[in-house]
DNA sequence: CTAAGCTCTGTACCCAGTACAAGCTCAAGG
DNA sequence: CCTTGAGCTTGTACTGGGTACAGAGCTTAG
């Protein structure tokens, strides 16, 4: 029975980073700007964290994942925490940001399209002369 | 004949702003990365454009419009400028831009089918069950 | 002549982290 | 017991691509 390994083992900055695959210095950060709760202290004033912690930064780097802004997270944190939320609150953050997502495509596809026919009509040749350079010198 | 206006009108900094859109502070930011050039001083230290400006100026604001990075701009620039640039090269550059333009749409998309897909499940209801909040609670 | 509106500079701020230094503490090996 | 290396603490600086503002000087119209 070795239970005097490390206090009933606690959760420590490095256990949660390799628990979650986060950053080590990214969850300092993410406790600073507030999306993540300061963590009780060990005596030597070291975080120790707990399995809410792990879930809690599970749900973060989900949503980061997904293209969620800090900000937004924080506001989804808050509807889950404050148990004020409803599924209708959470589907209007998430459909705005679903139409950001959108936004953001379309504007990558037209540059897509741009550069791509762009390109195809370049000589690919040991000259000066190109099309890609036309586009972008074009007054328009 | 009113000449002795400004002398010979020159363009400067909040003109060059009017003429490409550019934001004024965002000149002088070029200016500092050089990505545009240090421009001639009048004798009262005020920045005097004139029109090969505007034509830089409007190169990198077409270049970044199309998602190139300052970094690639400066590239760009360089192959312009240098002579020793071939479309070949031009077009190096432009393909290995496109494709990382590809995987961010590609990427995006993976984002949006999770998400509009899991909307689609919510009940938009005035209850704490959420679609939305499952998935980003999943442990996978 | 004066007041408004330009210009100049340096600096701080934004997001979402990453990285590093200086100073503690802890665990294992000799 | 002591040392060594790893891990923890803090603060701070850096990234990209700008934006914004303060304080000083200059210019132009009335």
């Amino acid at each position: 029975m070795k239970i005097h390994h490390r206090k009933v083992s606690v959760i420590r900055r490095s256990d949660l980073a390799r628990l979650t695959g986060c950053n080590l210095e990214t969850i300092r950060y993410y406790e600073n700007i507030g999306v993540m709760p300061e963590p009780p202290r060990t005596s030597k004033n070291y975080r120790a964290y707990d399995d809410t912690h792990v879930a809690r930064l599970r749900f973060v780097m989900r949503s980061r994942d997904l293209g969620f802004t800090l900000e937004e997270i924080r506001d989804l944190l808050g509807l889950v925490d404050g148990k004020a939320g409803t599924c209708a609150d959470v589907q209007t953050l998430a459909s705005r940001h679903v139409e950001s997502v959108r936004a953001k495509i379309a504007d990558l596809q037209r540059i897509e399209n741009v550069l791509s026919e762009t390109i195809s009509q370049c000589t690919g040749d040991d000259v000066p002369e190109c099309a890609v350079i036309d586009v972008l010198t074009e007054v328009a």
